[in-house]
DNA sequence: CGGCGGCGTAGGGAAAGCGTCAAGATGCAG
DNA sequence: CTGCATCTTGACGCTTTCCCTACGCCGCCG
């Protein structure tokens, strides 16, 4: 869930913002002045911050450079300066966008999710599983210990994955790996089922993680 | 050196940022229709992307879509349509930013600095990767021991070593580095793969760093 | 006790994928 | 125009992977 901290001196306008984002989804938090604004940058850790210029403490562009002297957070800029200096003076202090008011509503948002889009990369985490003494990260594509799997391999063992302790039927995981007209071969997953636990199970004769529930398919316990 | 497209179907438009522009040390290319458009990102590599939406050929957010498919480049979107939802279907086809017309033409260069900025944080990251026995400098350009290597295969060698240890499909190095639509030809791969290992490899015959996973991509192994 | 269906293992032939050499385009500087 | 570097394209062995058949094991049921 994405964070928003949003600073302006109105207060209708907060309200109005806070309602519209947390019914799209949003945590909010709101700030009245520069001061709080720097205070809750820090407490709050927000993912984006909607910052208005015409604060009654400090000047909108100092609040930018207090911000980005220690975070690069998105920034989006409200004001009602439309003056093309004012504009330019906080993009290029650090500001991500800028919005004249009276502003749309819906433009803001699409504008916040512009710059959250862009911003969003830095927090991919590696999804990294655990099966008996190997790990394996879907993403990358590696196991630990020098294991390498194929193709067709790789396929079987992602439905798996994906699907924690949840059974998977042999239709499903043959047309989805295979394709549909091999929903019948189930000798192929005896074939690849095997392969796997050989390179994945501490003791591929006594599967511990992945199991078979005979007549009906596999299932993958964590 | 930061290197902008600019799409616009005036030719005075053009011309005048394109003045800009250079005389701020940006390299220029420019396209005067959505097709030429795709055509020239594909081809020129830009870090920008200043797109003009009323084009003759193709609808300004079908091209913003036909790029999304397959680059993450800026985008900054210039129209005479001020409406919001103009806006808001440009950026969230994938456009970082929206500037209608008329607009002042410092105002778009710092819109253009605020984007480049937010694309370009992996500068701060160390360009300087060892494999075998040489360094490669990534920012630089350059690999110890007097090795040279051509455009493409930089591009190539790039993609792997900003993503170690992780596999790259051979889907996306073809969409990457060539571009959409060569998104089969495996030859090249093997061609420039073969290239990379000759010049950096200790033991081309043997890679230890550019590896094969046959059938699913390579991979760089630090 | 003996057939039967589902499961796990092994091995071989076919096909697809890979690495390499080599030569034909293409573009650019002199 | 010529020469050079680079990018394409084609052809040929070699390896990996896939597909398929065969066989042994186990629990179930008649």
């Amino acid at each position: 869930m994405t964070r928003v901290l949003i600073v302006d001196d109105e207060p209708q306008l907060l309200r109005a913002l806070r309602i519209n984002l947390v019914a799209r989804h949003y945590e909010v938090a709101l700030a009245g002045d520069g001061g709080s604004a720097l205070r809750q940058a820090a407490q709050f850790r927000p993912d984006l911050i909607v910052l208005d210029l015409g604060l009654p403490d400090i000047d909108g562009v100092e609040v930018v450079c207090g911000l980005r002297g220690w975070t690069s957070v998105p920034i989006v800029v409200l004001s009602g300066r439309a003056g093309s200096q004012d504009k330019i003076d906080a993009l290029d202090a650090g500001a991500d966008d800028y919005v004249t008011k009276p502003f749309d509503i819906e433009e803001l948002l699409a504008r916040i999710r512009a710059v959250t889009r862009r911003a969003a990369p830095h927090e991919a985490q590696p999804a990294q599983i655990r099966i008996g003494e190997r790990t394996v990260d879907l993403a990358a594509k590696t196991v630990s210990g020098d294991v390498r799997l194929t193709p067709t391999e790789w396929r079987l063992l992602e439905l798996l994955l994906r699907n924690p302790g949840r059974l998977i039927s042999q239709r499903q995981m043959l047309t989805e790996v295979w394709g549909a007209g091999y929903a019948k071969e189930t000798h192929y997953l005896r074939q690849y089922m095997a392969q796997l636990r050989r390179k994945l199970e501490p003791d591929p004769a006594r599967p511990a993680h992945l199991i078979t529930e005979p007549g009906m398919g596999y299932r993958f316990a964590p």
